[in-house]
DNA sequence: GTCTATAACTTGATAGAC
DNA sequence: GTCTATCAAGTTATAGAC
């Protein structure tokens, strides 16, 4: 890959991460990236190939890593589900050691994508294109770990736990707005503390009042 | 308020939660709400400003609403801080109840603020400025639902349930992508799910590994 | 592959008549 | 209060020289 090519991709995953796909402009890119404005629709066809480009490079990678260690864990439990712990760190855990691994641009992508799991209608093309097969795998995974859960609740929790993942990746910028101090975001604590929060989440009694109406 | 006035705000609020602030342009807005673009130059100051006037339109009385329910709480728990769950609902109810009055315009302000919410460092000084007062109140409360919660995993947990609360108020079509029936997400139940998720996650003991580290 | 130049269009904002 | 007309700047994208 040229190192022109590189730079922007470089520059526009930080700039999106940033300030969102539509705030973002080319010609902010190109003046960060000090590359040529042709270059970046020589490279790329338009901005909205340019974000994909983006994100393909880091999610697929992530995607691949995150069906392995899945792959592992049923084998490691035998003819038993593994639990739902287990599922949700093999989905998560990807996210955060991209995140510590400078070379593959440390928390920079983990950002674009908790704004790209929170924006989520925004994109959906994109999302569903390069997301769907691995989201589905991780969904029988759940369904699995937790058979006597109704699947309406089921569904209803999964939809929860994507916004704490999104809120999770996406950083802790919101809660410096309080002043609060805290450890490093890409510590192993984190993961551990977000396992910790869903599982319990997931883990939590049905409601009689919503186990009623089914 | 004059009838254009209300019909910007109104196609404001719709199209700002549809597609994000940065995505939708003041012709797109007058072009739906049927006014002149002069018009919302002449209400509003600003497009930030015009953001901000929806913003308040509904988050004023709903913030007053958490606030006086908090209050309630407060005064049947007698001596005792009030439950988590007492306090979680007291948090989100108003912005579910607002979403079934058609009068509050229905479920389009909750899309809208969970938007604003995911985006988070989008709009800092928005949020900051009106959310801040009612989330520090809270902040408070749960903290004292939780006395032997060490404050570092606290501030975590919250950090997490703004992720979920974001995502329920964003609502359902990140499921629909998935071809999933559901009940409509402004149901009651979602309210009791999303209490009923959360208060586990916060119950949720302390990871041995992440205790020793304080 | 990289550049300059520019087309073709959209954006937020304003001036001034009525 | 509401309109038309327009500005100045910024946008994505392309054509064509080198």
């Amino acid at each position: 890959m040229t190192d022109t090519k590189q730079r922007i991709l470089d520059t526009a995953e930080c700039l999106f991460a940033e300030n969102g796909f539509a705030a973002t402009s080319l010609r902010a890119i190109i003046a960060k990236a000090g590359v040529n404005l042709a270059a970046i629709h020589y490279h790329f066809h338009s901005k909205e190939a340019l974000l994909e480009a983006v994100i393909l490079r880091r999610a697929a990678p992530a995607n691949q890593e995150r069906m392995k260690l899945l792959d592992r864990c049923e084998q490691d439990a035998g003819n038993q589900p593994p639990s739902i712990e287990k599922v949700i760190e093999a989905f998560v855990a990807p996210a955060f050691r991209q995140a510590r691994d400078p070379a593959l641009g440390g928390p920079v992508f983990r950002h674009l994508t908790g704004r790209l799991y929170a924006e989520g209608d925004m994109m959906p093309r994109i999302i569903a294109t390069h997301f769907r097969p691995v989201l589905e795998r991780f969904a029988t995974a759940i369904r699995r770990a937790l058979p006597e859960m109704p699947p309406e609740e089921l569904m209803w929790r999964v939809h929860f736990a994507t916004g704490v993942v999104a809120q999770a990746l996406r950083g802790t910028r919101a809660m410096e707005m309080f002043g609060v101090l805290h450890e490093a975001s890409n510590s192993e604590l984190v993961l551990d503390r977000l396992v910790t929060f869903l599982s319990a989440g997931f883990r939590a009694p049905v409601m009689k009042k919503v186990a009623q109406r089914g």
